[in-house]
DNA sequence: CCTATATAGTTCGTATACGAAGGTTTAGCC
DNA sequence: GGCTAAACCTTCGTATACGAACTATATAGG
């Protein structure tokens, strides 16, 4: 990833998606083993949090579209990453489980998610650090 | 853009995706009027930063993939906000230069992105605006 | 019980992203 | 001069994103 033009006109925008694409590239390099995209990831990681949640609830948890999700959670079934199940009790849900494929590399995935945070936060006092992820979250 | 939810994992490369899908996302639709892009306004700028850049340089200074930077440019031209000039000196050169469609709107346009950039940082404080500002830069 | 409305998902269209492969043109080197 | 490597751009394949339209199912009211 260049570096950040030192001439760019100061938009906050414009830095908000280069550090984005930076970290987003970084983990994606970092999940290539695995044969998961970032995407396809974080819906593992949000149902290791809370299994059996409806497409619904998972784009919710994630702030995901749901039109993304559903092609998203389309090519997770056919990598065998996740299962997709009716809910008995209404005929509109299906309710997502990870697979025992997914279930085997959980710890190593958190892992991993755990070293990219770190990495990409390397450079950053501890004080700094909690103070970017406080920013992140309040930004208006 | 619904909140970051509270019990997402202490995730800072998902609270960069979702800060940036926010910040992305308000911009886009403040550039609806106008049937732009975010990318294709980015292209805007950077041409009135520089008129005459060839894709290479263009690409380099907005961060972006040639492959990806070739379809906008594509779009662009279709859409007549800008036009490509085969580089007399060197054939396998493009050079790209806005047009008048383009510059009529400039000074609305960049208007309209520090107004975007103020609404997004309009909850911090000068101190928070500079260091958010800095930390993005700097990230690893 | 039946209709009006709301919700859950899918599908479609358009625009990014970006790795990889391919075509053209230039440049370096013997 | 001719050949190889490098630079510039396009094209292709796959995966997001997301608004809008559509289908199927529930639920609320009368």
């Amino acid at each position: 990833m260049a570096p950040v033009p030192i001439n760019i006109p100061d938009c906050t925008i414009f830095l908000l998606a280069k550090a984005y694409q930076k970290a987003h590239g970084q983990f994606k390099s970092m999940l290539r083993p695995y044969d998961l995209t970032n995407l396809q990831h974080l819906v593992l990681e949000g149902l290791w949090y809370q299994e059996g949640m409806t497409a619904a609830e998972l784009g919710k948890l994630l702030v995901l579209d749901k039109a993304t999700l559903s092609g998203i959670l389309d090519r997770m079934i056919e990598s065998g990453w996740i299962r997709k199940e009716r809910d008995p009790g209404d005929g509109r849900v299906f309710r997502i489980f990870t697979t025992e494929k997914a279930d085997r590399v959980k710890p190593e995935l958190i892992e991993l998610r755990v070293k990219a945070n770190e990495e990409l936060l390397a450079g950053f006092t501890q004080e700094e650090q909690v103070l970017f992820k406080r920013l992140l979250r309040d930004l208006s």
